[in-house]
DNA sequence: ACCCAGGCGGGCG
DNA sequence: CGCCCGCATGGG
């Protein structure tokens, strides 16, 4: 069991990280469940809020020790991150304090490169009903079977099985353009050596990142923050481009100055910075019913 | 019908 | 460099 204040399962899992596309989520009467399957095996976690502390549970099936599981739901729900100091050093304008207020708990999740990647891949130039949509169904065709829990489930598909697939399977879970892209940066996945990534400054890590057919800007950065724990990249999408202009610099700007700008105003915190600023922006300027 | 979605690559000025 | 366009697909 792992203990936890100024944690919200809700906010951080339907942050709109990789746990947004393909587990199942499920929240009443202060008790949250969460399943997911991961390359390893499938997590089970619950989540009783008591007051302001949270109580987390786990099972786990697959390849996973006691220790390995454990690692894998703290990184996963970012409950390794001092969350009061972050707050105390991005808390410093009324839309950041509204959306701490408002979102109080949501973590930046770490989650598996590979993972990561693929989900940001799909995410590109998409919503998030067809990314969840996609992500299930790359995981149904291609995932490895085993048994958890007493029923059958299917393994988060490795770089190798995508690799293996051919576009037309590919397109087959509603992809679209974004067939040729995955099956590229798939096969390139095993010479790309990304474990070094951890070790490498943002700068470099981003540089080799964008090499890869089909991550630019925005998509580098979401794989730097959640799969590499780079917490001073900062994603830059529609939303948060929309922010940064009406709120903070108050002019239309380009890529570039905006990452400048937060990387001036909020520096190695900028990646929770971004996701506050993210999902309060959707709440705050979506327009219409959404 | 039109617009948009956690963008990117290529082409042009 | 910076800007503009096409790209699949489904929902509002």
């Amino acid at each position: 069991m792992i203990k936890a204040s100024n944690f919200n399962i809700k906010y951080t899992v339907e942050s709109g990280c990789p746990l947004t596309f393909y587990s199942d989520f499920e929240s009443r009467n202060g008790i949250s469940r969460i399943t997911y399957p991961t390359e390893n095996g499938v997590m089970k976690v619950t989540c009783k809020e008591n007051g302001k502390v949270s109580a987390i549970d786990y099972d786990y099936f697959g390849r996973y020790t006691k220790a390995s599981a454990k690692r894998e739901v703290v990184s996963r729900l970012g409950l390794g991150h001092d969350i009061t100091r972050i707050y105390e050093k991005i808390d410093s304008d009324r839309f950041m304090h509204s959306a701490i207020s408002e979102l109080h708990g949501m973590r930046v999740t770490s989650n598996p490169a590979w993972e990561t990647t693929l989900s940001f891949l799909v995410s590109q130039f998409n919503n998030m009903k067809r990314i969840r949509l996609i992500m299930k169904r790359m995981i149904a065709s291609f995932g490895t079977e085993m048994i958890a829990d007493g029923r059958k489930v299917k393994l988060f598909p490795s770089a190798d099985r995508i690799a293996r697939a051919s576009i037309d399977q590919l397109r087959a879970c509603n992809t679209g353009f974004r067939a040729n892209y995955i099956k590229s940066v798939a096969q390139a996945w095993e010479d790309f050596d990304h474990t070094k990534l951890y070790g490498m400054d943002y700068d470099k890590a981003k540089e080799l990142l964008v090499e890869l057919d089909g991550v630019g800007d925005k998509v580098a950065d979401c794989i730097l923050l959640m799969g590499y724990g780079k917490m001073e990249a900062f994603p830059i999408d529609v939303w948060v481009k929309r922010v940064m202009e009406r709120v903070y610099i108050k002019r239309k700007a380009n890529i570039s100055y905006i990452h400048r700008f937060a990387s001036r105003r909020w520096g190695a915190n900028a990646g929770y910075a971004q996701q506050y600023i993210y999902e309060y922006g959707r709440r705050v300027y979506s327009r219409g019913s959404k």
